[in-house]
DNA sequence: TTGTAGGCGTTATCAA
DNA sequence: TTGATAACGCCTACAA
């Protein structure tokens, strides 16, 4: 059996209560007594008992984080971001992969609850529609991150995705692109390719291009999902000469797709990402794209989930972080 | 306050007791009992406090697992093998990026021992030198997960990073390569680092090459460490005609730093990695490289793990996973 | 098949 | 400044 507060108090030669305050920093021991506390704890090799804590405390120091994907880079630079930010607050992260499925982020949120988290922040999004009300997130302080929550009363932190794939569509139309393709995250992912698909939509409009008439396919975050996607576009409409991709890494793999079918990229295809993923600088050719900070965003999710846990108003913590249009070199004007 | 298990007996009107079986399927409840109780749990909504359970059965259902970088693709894919193999076991991940720095390691190891996790999964290694023993490690059930732990006690499961390394010098020595260098790991990286350096040796000494000749610079596992270590390499010795980094992620930064000095890869300089991450196939050229399967090994701690937690000695379970010589675009016979 | 009661290790209240 | 005591929510003998 380890070792318990009892075991140090009796080697301390003072009562568990005493040993507790030491503990816990309490101001109110003596100096000479507590160092007699801390050399016990020291020889016993003596660690605090979380569990009998929290059962006591109900005060869990865990931050629960549902996210989709741990080979997601942005993703990983955003958990990066989370657990800087938890660990000055002496919050220790618990992470449940949802990859994306619904059950999965359901059943995270029931284990998470049962392990009386202080917090939750949610990466993933697929939650959104069928949840967020129902659900016991009530009571949870929680974040979303990434993605913009509609909802007034859920704060949230995230680039402006609608108005960023605004700015690609407008940039590539400026360039003098006109025969677009799409690939877009999972459709159980509404929130940020909700948001996009919207601001392209938007562009689209502004430019008298008929929304209908774009290929719009499905990837998953993946290279090979990204060089699939970019292969039925490029078979079904041969001419098209700029796609956008919801993230970069499936740009990365679109880039390889299209060279695969003898396109050169960028003189006669376009490839454009989302994310500025470190790796998008060092792939060949280099990839344009949207840069979004994972790592402040989900430090500053983590900094809005404290506060919030501390008892700030959750429904005023809402905010855009920047975002800015990197062109590489995988992006030019269409062929002639 | 929450819901307990005292409410619901209240409601269906039977025993905390029998509440308790309910929930932890005991054979010995009347169906009838049991769906009583499960639906006032329903309409509850009530969820098990598990630091209670936990303070009283002494199992956490927790594994900590301590790794170096959450921007390694490699080890974000040993994770997600151990999260599934946890998953199936119904163990719950809680992990500690350490960053490579052995304080971080001793932090995490303190936390997780106060939360009482049921096992631990090291993937970091500057901890082996200086701890091991000492460390609470002692009581803890722990596997050692990609280096291999040369003592006899300590479960590991690696690829033989060793044989890999000769495998690799071998390989470009037969295709006529002398002159060499290496980008390592960080130097805290004793075992995977350490392993390699002596397969590099070995097949240098097979070979009549002297080791003390060859450049060997430090890298941090980023694109940009390798890119800046090749170009100490080729200033250094600009007639070196291999590189062989201990990373896919520096290979593929060595790559780029290598072309910005005007080096054209593979036919004037070859250039190979470590591990096959699936981004190396997809850039450009296509990277040679080692590949080892991060899911399997992350995935075969955890079954470790979970026997040693059920009882099996510890000892018997090292394991080398097969590795495999990727041979892609990025390596080539030397410059005549 | 079900209920009663005690204890897991802490912390918080109250009294000394 | 310290100590005694109860309570947090659950599980598990043991008894019924």
């Amino acid at each position: 059996m380890a070792v318990t507060i009892k075991d140090v108090a009796n080697l301390a030669g003072v009562s568990p209560a005493t040993v507790s305050r030491v503990i816990n920093n309490s101001s109110l021991v003596k100096e000479e007594t507590a160092e007699k506390v801390n050399e016990a704890i020291d020889k016993l090799n003596y660690q605090v008992n979380e569990s009998a804590r929290v059962l006591r405390t109900n005060c869990s120091s865990l931050i629960g984080v549902i996210g989709a994907g741990m080979d997601n880079p942005f993703l990983m630079k955003l958990l990066k971001g989370v657990e800087t930010s938890a660990k000055n607050h002496n919050f220790n992260l618990i992470f449940g992969d949802s990859e994306g499925e619904l059950e999965q982020e359901i059943n995270y949120l029931d284990i998470f609850n049962q392990k009386r988290v202080d917090g939750l922040i949610i990466i993933t999004a697929s939650i959104y529609n069928n949840l967020l009300e129902e659900i016991k997130i009530k009571g949870i302080p929680t974040v979303f991150a990434s993605g913009y929550v509609n909802d007034i009363e859920i704060p949230c932190i995230s680039v402006n995705n609608t108005k960023a794939a605004e700015d690609i569509i407008d940039y590539l139309y400026d360039l003098g692109h006109r025969r677009f393709g799409i690939v877009r995250g999972t459709y159980s992912d509404l929130v940020t390719s909700g948001e996009r698909i919207k601001g392209v939509k938007s562009s689209f409009q502004k430019h008298n291009i008929d929304f209908n008439s774009v290929p719009i396919y499905e990837g998953d975050f993946s290279f090979e999902s990204g060089s699939l996607a970019v292969k039925k576009i490029l078979s079904d409409k041969p001419d098209t000469s700029a796609i956008f991709c919801f993230d970069d890494k499936m740009a990365i793999g679109a880039i390889r797709g299209a060279e695969e079918l003898g396109y050169k990229i960028p003189d006669e295809l376009s490839i454009i990402g989302f994310d500025d993923i470190e790796l998008s600088s060092y792939v060949k050719p280099a990839l344009t794209t949207v840069r979004q900070s994972g790592y402040d965003m989900g430090y500053k999710a983590m900094e809005f989930l404290k506060r919030i846990i501390d008892g700030e108003d959750p429904g005023k913590l809402k905010e855009f972080l920047p975002h800015q249009l990197k062109i590489r070199e995988s992006s030019g004007p269409p062929p002639a």
